[in-house]
DNA sequence: GCCCACCCGTAC
DNA sequence: GACGTACGGGTGGGCC
């Protein structure tokens, strides 16, 4: 094609029928109707490509009534509804031509036909030249000198000669033409019996339409008897068939330059439209992302469409939330971001406050429009610690869905050795790039923003930076975790899930007797305060009780008392033991010493700390649970820590009597029996080892029993707290001289116990060689459900260095595989309380132990399908056992 | 005033 | 030196 035309008109509508009949129905691999849309897109694309319009609009049909309509109330009544397999393909299409850049013409109550005429004779009158490239021949009535036909489909050209060879006529009569013909599809009846050639042959002997009409009575035949009986209808038809050249239009041909194609947006549509074609003509990924990151700051209704617009079309999409705090508890929603693609991603801000900010969008309409797309299962969300943002959603009535992937916990699975899985270090370590701060933009300290006082462009390029380093993140991260399959599974089938578990135990939080702590905290300073005045007595001076500096000078200089153990830094110790030690002696101050510091533990940690945690809001205190922090897989728990409310000791158990239900439920407490150690009997395979726990033996008994060969009615209590400290110790890989100092026994004793041991559990012995081999030769270990501990250490040159990597190597197998089976059950448990919606809530998890706050009267029922999730987490080859117990407070519960 | 290392103690 | 995994309070020193 030679012929450049400055203006294209492209009749979308009629390409769309066209397309649809004339092409296969073909649907994508999610069976949604594809046919016709990408049938249109590649005639638009071959269109384009070849004839590179300075100006081109693609038109289409507005529904609604036309003047035809009025003209003549049969107009298009033979028309069969619109197909709905047509009708899903309508707007996506719309949605793909703009992202193309090409005009996207639809005027309310017209024909495309009209715009089309309009367009292109005011294109004339300024002595442009147009192509319309349409599908229907009614249009062949605009062509002329300036106007040329194209049916990009068959690639046939008509002009005014080519318009005359086709029809019979010049264009000025195809209008006279088609109202003789008729138009069965828009209902315009025509005359009886006469055809185009027939029409033609009248028009070439009497002119036109008016020459043929004057001269009806001349005419022979059935055509001419039908010409007499039509006579009266054919001035309308020709009214309906005529285009309309002189709508009044607020646009014309020089507002219909294209833009700049979103390659984005075009390549996640024709992804999902599986247009492989159409993907081919977009650049390269690689040109894309090697651009500069283009971050929208999206104020307006129009951006904020088109944002939804390619959300709705993504298969993927980035997703962050920004807010005015870390506590998910009080987080005030500031501003979403989002990204489809790396290079481009968009903030828009909801709810920044300060002087002289611009207007934003407001919140509730945003998050309206948003809610659809966040609660759909079938858009996936990749995010940076999710939890956090379903959370804060979740205070909005927003409950996220379609959580698909996580790139904390990508990150956290592939090495959960690393020690931050924080964004910006993945950034750095993945994508090599270094990431706007939150510090960088909203300072420290004293003067740090809340983000909502941070200006939009800093923040907007922050939170659009989040959303999309997360998607490069992800498209880094999940081909090396899809490359180990025992580590996908583990992320697929226990991580993920276990997001919105956690999203919903840390908000439903645990309710806390303030009275209680109260009084315990006063009961305590009483006592703190007697011991202090006795110590300052035994000490001879006031000092800090709480210093170890201070202790360690009174001790070790002023008072001549032996040093027992140094701390790793070289100063002597006042630890535990040594303070334990010393008033064996016979010494009065290390005890004094000894009960304060137990005391004023219990006081500044639980009793005074817990009841400043507790949400003004809920009446409760929300713990955080960090799901990539602990390298074996356990979870850790923060601010406050609840996986550390003493239980040991008496004194310090009663504050367990502070965690209580609410009124008319109760608490109900189910822990694993020995879980590591049932573990480890499945790991070794051990026979004895085995066969005690299939007959539901005391463990530790059992032990003691074996070691010292005696039966187990012989073992007495003290026996029996040897060998319980011998099965811990062989968990956490301890040595012979680690078991001598934990009783308190000679070392020879010890390592004789130890070898007793080994000799009657001969497997375990087998397996630890095992693991620390296979430890040595992979430099990482594994649970059962695949989950790896990296062990860098293992093979280095300093001895303490290399032991310590082997004790882990014995350990992490073991704790590791018991965190995986806990975060089974919790899903599992989690999955019978959303399906069946039971009066029962999970509301904490201590590594071998889940709370939950249960109706007072359903108690009974639900202790069963607790106990089945948890003992059918893992089918090991000894039985998992489960205690549950029932109470008014989590101590009765145990 | 803020930050951090250190020591110590709580849990499993 | 010697027992694994966590969190966090108080002290005390350094830094701004």
């Amino acid at each position: 094609m030679t012929k450049s035309y400055p203006l294209i008109l492209v009749d979308g509508s009629s390409y769309l029928f066209r397309a649809y009949h004339a092409l296969p129905k073909l649907t994508n691999s999610r069976g949604e109707p594809t046919g016709a849309l990408v049938g249109v897109l590649n005639m638009l694309r071959k269109l384009r490509d070849e004839h590179r319009p300075e100006r081109i609009a693609v038109v289409f049909d507005a529904p609604g009534k036309t003047f035809r309509d009025d003209l003549y109330p049969k107009y298009k009544a033979n028309r069969p509804p619109l197909p709905d397999d047509l009708r899903e393909q309508i707007e996506p299409l719309l949605t793909v031509i703009r992202a193309m850049g090409l005009p996207l013409v639809v005027v309310p109550d017209v024909e495309a036909d009209d715009v089309i005429g309009t367009l292109a004779m005011r294109a004339a009158e300024a002595g442009l030249d147009t192509l319309v490239s349409t599908g229907d021949k009614d249009l062949a009535q605009l062509v002329d000198e300036r106007i040329t036909l194209v049916n990009t489909m068959s690639d046939t050209f008509l002009d005014r000669e080519a318009v005359k060879a086709k029809f019979g006529v010049a264009p000025e009569r195809i209008v006279d033409l088609l109202s003789l013909t008729g138009d069965s599809v828009d209902n315009i009846p025509g005359v009886a019996g006469c055809g185009p050639k027939t029409a033609a042959k009248w028009l070439a002997a009497y002119g036109d339409l008016d020459g043929v009409i004057a001269h009806a009575d001349e005419i022979k035949g059935k055509a001419g008897e039908g010409l007499r009986a039509a006579l009266e209808q054919l001035p309308l038809a020709r009214e309906l068939t005529k285009i309309r050249c002189d709508l009044a239009l607020d646009f014309g041909p020089d507002d219909l330059h294209p833009g700049e194609p979103d390659v984005v947006a075009l390549r996640d549509w024709y992804t999902r439209l599986e247009a492989r074609r159409l993907l081919e003509t977009l650049p390269d990924d690689d040109a894309v992302a090697n651009e500069a990151p283009q971050y929208d700051l999206v104020l307006d209704e129009a951006d904020f469409e088109a944002w939804l617009t390619r959300l709705a079309g993504a298969d993927l999409f980035a997703f962050d939330t920004e807010t005015t705090s870390l506590d998910y508890m009080r987080a005030e929603l500031v501003g979403v971001s989002f990204a489809i693609e790396p290079g481009r991603a968009a903030y828009v801000p909801l709810a920044h406050a300060y002087p002289g900010a611009p207007d934003q969008l407001g919140r509730d309409s945003v998050l309206a429009r948003l809610k659809p797309l966040l609660e759909d299962p079938r858009r996936a969300k990749v995010g940076q610690n999710l939890k956090y943002d379903m959370s804060v959603l979740a205070r909005y009535d927003i409950h996220l869905v379609g959580i698909a992937h996580d790139t904390m916990l990508e990150s956290y699975v592939l090495d959960s050795t690393a020690t931050r899985h924080d964004m910006d270090a993945l950034a750095k370590k993945y994508l090599g790039r270094e990431t706007i701060s939150f510090e960088a933009v909203a300072g420290k300290g004293a003067k740090q923003l809340t983000f909502d006082q941070v200006p939009l462009e800093t923040a907007g390029d922050y939170a659009a930076e989040d959303a999309e380093v997360t998607l490069g993140l992800h498209q880094a991260l999940w081909p090396r975790l899809e490359a180990v399959p025992s580590l996908a599974g583990l992320y697929r089938e226990i991580e993920m899930p276990l997001v919105p578990v956690l999203s919903r135990m840390e908000r439903t939080g645990v309710r806390i007797d303030r009275d209680l702590l109260a009084a315990q905290s006063r009961a305590l300073t009483k006592r703190i305060q007697a011991l202090e005045e006795q110590a300052y007595a035994a000490a001879g001076r006031p000092f800090n009780l709480g210093s170890p500096k201070q202790i360690g000078a009174i001790f070790f200089d002023e008072k001549k008392l032996p040093v027992v153990a140094k701390t790793p830094s070289g100063a002597p110790s006042t630890s535990e033991s040594v303070l334990e030690r010393l008033a064996a002696d016979g010494y009065e101050l290390p005890s004094l010493i000894l009960e304060h510091r137990r005391l004023a533990k219990l006081r500044s940690t639980y009793t005074d700390k817990l009841p400043q945690m507790i949400n003004p809001a809920t009446g409760r205190v929300h713990t955080s649970y960090h799901q990539a922090v602990a390298a074996t897989g356990r979870l850790s728990s923060s601010d406050p820590n609840l996986q550390n409310i003493p239980i040991r000791r008496d004194e310090g158990r009663q504050i367990r009597r502070a965690f209580v239900p609410e009124p008319g439920h109760r608490l109900l407490a189910a822990d694993y029996s020995q879980i590591e150690l049932r573990i480890m009997a499945h790991l070794s395979g051990d026979e004895r080892l085995l066969a005690a726990f299939a007959a539901g033996q005391d463990i530790h008994r059992a032990t003691a029993a074996e070691i010292l060969g005696l039966s187990p009615e012989d073992v007495t209590g003290e026996q029996r707290r040897s060998a319980k400290a011998i099965n811990f110790g062989l968990i956490y890989g301890m040595s012979a001289f680690g078991l001598a100092r934990q009783l308190g026994i000679e070392r020879g004793a010890a390592q004789d116990y130890v070898d007793r041991y080994f000799a009657r559990y001969p497997g375990v012995r087998a397996y630890m060689d095992r693991t620390r081999a296979q430890a040595h030769e992979d430099k990482y270990v594994e649970t059962l459900f695949g989950r790896r501990l990296y062990l860098t250490d293992i093979n280095h040159s300093n001895q303490g260095r290399r032991a310590g990597a082997e004790r882990t190597a014995i350990n992490a197998p073991l704790q590791g595989t018991a965190a995986d089976v806990i975060k089974r059950a919790m899903i599992a448990v989690d999955d019978w309380i959303e399906r069946e919606r039971p009066p029962v809530r999970l509301i904490m998890q201590v590594h071998d132990e889940l709370v939950f706050e249960v109706a007072e009267d359903r108690v009974d029922e639900a202790a069963e399908p607790i106990r089945q999730a948890m003992e059918g987490a893992a089918e090991l080859a000894v039985p998992l056992l489960v205690d549950i117990g029932v109470g008014g407070d989590w101590d009765e519960a145990h």
